[in-house]
DNA sequence: CCGCATCACTGAACCGGGTAAGTTGTGGGA
DNA sequence: TCCCACAACTTACCCGGTTCAGTGATGCGG
């Protein structure tokens, strides 16, 4: 039951080993002839190539990494993860590149990963999510010169490359809906406020609210998991002077918002109206659905994975913004009555 | 910038490479001053073995693989899979072995996916979700003789190692205690009927409701996603004779089915009592908070790990029923008005 | 008919770690 | 003093592809 290798080929075609390696990786050096003999041994036999052997010998490992940096019970619910993933594998799996994955609970262990994948050479190059103001990963990453590309920010990372989404457009398109409808008493409810996207979200919900003439526009930091959200909407809504709207930096705080004003009678939008960051179909599950931030996560990843895979081809990449994101009006928010 | 190898680590030590590789593998063969003074080299130079290298000279790949068939907007919504990985990763983290990950859209293409990860020598095993009735991946792993582990069932695979849960008993333990609560009429929501745990729910639904008397149980087959679910949940309440509880096999329908509900001017639990299969945070972000059929998922996929080390070793290993299923009451059952 | 370029291929080294077999050197027992 | 056993190594080859320097055959121009 021994797997087939190319001196199996070889041996059966009457070639060398050489001659076969170039036939299977379409080199010149064969004649056309032999190379379709070739491959059709390698067909007929069932042959993949020892990715460890071809590893060896200076290629690539044809394997990204990812580390997942959050409690399993986010990981769980959130549907952004689920999203990115599938869609690097899109752009992956189409040059049968292998995704690795790890879920860490610390940075510090992150770089442990990264620094172990590398020295082990088991792939070619990291995707960072979560990134942080001074994130201590990527000085980690310049010094091992492991190609990688970072999502979210946009901040400093200096040569590694980066996806980004408008994030700062997005909540002044929000903001300005939600004061369209005629809501002046607009609050938010912040994800992790470390992270920069984070920042980058607060001070454009400042800027606008600033900038229309909005006072009272608190942002209330939460970390993106339902009893969070539940706790910062309670603190909002008991207070004297309570909101008309809500934003939440994502669905799942947004969904735990909504139930809790349901729990204390508010009717939504009536009485509140919310917005949720990242659309998913927990978005149109609920009852009234939430309008939400929607922007595509699979393609955000499969560019993600693309720019990865050119920085490992040593080409030079940059700055590069996603697809737009946009308001998609649901039933969750509608004038303050 | 080259990475270390154990011919550096030889050099410095004034020693063979046989000598480092013993040294740094616990082999006997070198003095303990020796074993030491390698160690310590390898430590400060930051030495990490090339997997490829390691592989290639027969010892493992160190890594196994999952593929998800389900299409990305379920996966993303669904915490049951990530649920999964975290425990897959708490214990394949601790032996230091990497898990592959691989999205695909049919049971065809996982077939693939094995066979060219298997040939490739990528992997050690693989762990098999999902699993169907006369499930076409089972032959094709008794053929590779690739190590696995399938979760879900009961079913047949044959020598193949198999972690389920007593999901008959925990529709039965659901349907008596609604029965209790006073309800007769009581409908389920299934998800993919090909599925083989489906099926086994499906037929201890039949039999417990036989066994109670209830007539009009009916099951309405769906597929997981939120849509179809509310689709469903319409489907059962537009009848005339509507069932005063309704059971779902997923969490993600129970939410969709409450916000139909409530959509029909239903009140939960008064006019509809409702049951989640799989608690997750979901279920207690919305109101009412849902009744659930429980299990600790991280700790099966963490059995489901440990049972594939176990075939990757060689030891035999046999269908394990993984931790009790119980039903945690919530806010969306009570006795029906 | 010769010389040279080109093609199609072979042979062998190489990647880096694992390991069987061979080689020292030392100590202890007879 | 000799012999043997054993620890502590070294040597050399293996794994399975990749790649580069060669080699023989062929074609072609002059």
């Amino acid at each position: 039951m021994k797997r087939p290798t190319i001196a199996d080929i070889a041996r059966r075609a009457g070639v060398s080993k050489g001659a076969v390696s170039y036939a299977l990786n379409g080199q010149p050096g064969v004649s056309e002839a032999t190379r379709k003999r070739i491959l059709s041994i390698a067909e007929e036999i069932g042959f993949n190539a020892n990715s460890a052997a071809r590893a060896l010998s200076g290629a690539r490992a044809r394997a990204v990494g990812l580390t997942l940096c959050r409690p399993a019970r986010i990981l769980g619910i959130e549907p952004w993860f689920m999203g990115l993933i599938s869609g690097f594998e899109a752009e992956l799996g189409a040059r049968s590149y292998a995704l690795t994955l790890q879920v860490v609970a610390t940075p510090e262990q992150e770089v442990e990963v990264y620094r172990r994948w590398w020295g082990e050479r088991r792939i070619d190059g990291v995707i960072v999510t979560d990134i942080r103001e001074n994130d201590i990963r990527i000085p980690v990453l310049l010094q091992l010169q492991l190609p990688a590309v970072v999502i979210g920010g946009p901040g400093d990372t200096g040569p590694i490359a980066q996806i980004w989404s408008d994030d700062a457009g997005a909540i002044t398109e929000a903001v300005r809906y939600l004061v369209a409808l005629g809501h002046h008493k607009i609050a938010r409810v912040s994800g992790v406020p470390g992270l920069l996207h984070t920042q980058n979200r607060t001070k454009a919900f400042e800027n606008v609210c600033a900038a229309l003439g909005l006072d009272n526009a608190i942002t209330i930091p939460a970390d993106y998991t339902g009893e969070e959200g539940s706790r910062a909407t309670r603190r909002l809504l008991i207070g004297g002077d309570r909101p008309t709207a809500i934003i939440y930096d994502n669905d799942v705080m947004a969904v735990a918002g909504l139930a809790v004003a349901q729990e204390m009678g508010l009717s939504v939008p009536g009485d509140l109206s919310i917005v949720a960051w990242d659309d998913s179909p927990l978005c149109s599950l609920v009852h009234p659905p939430l309008t939400a931030l929607s922007r595509d996560i699979s393609a955000y990843g499969a560019q993600a994975a693309l720019e990865l895979l050119n920085a490992i081809d040593g080409k030079t990449v940059g700055n590069v913004e996603a697809g737009r994101v946009h308001l998609t009006p649901r039933g969750s928010t509608a004038p303050p009555r």
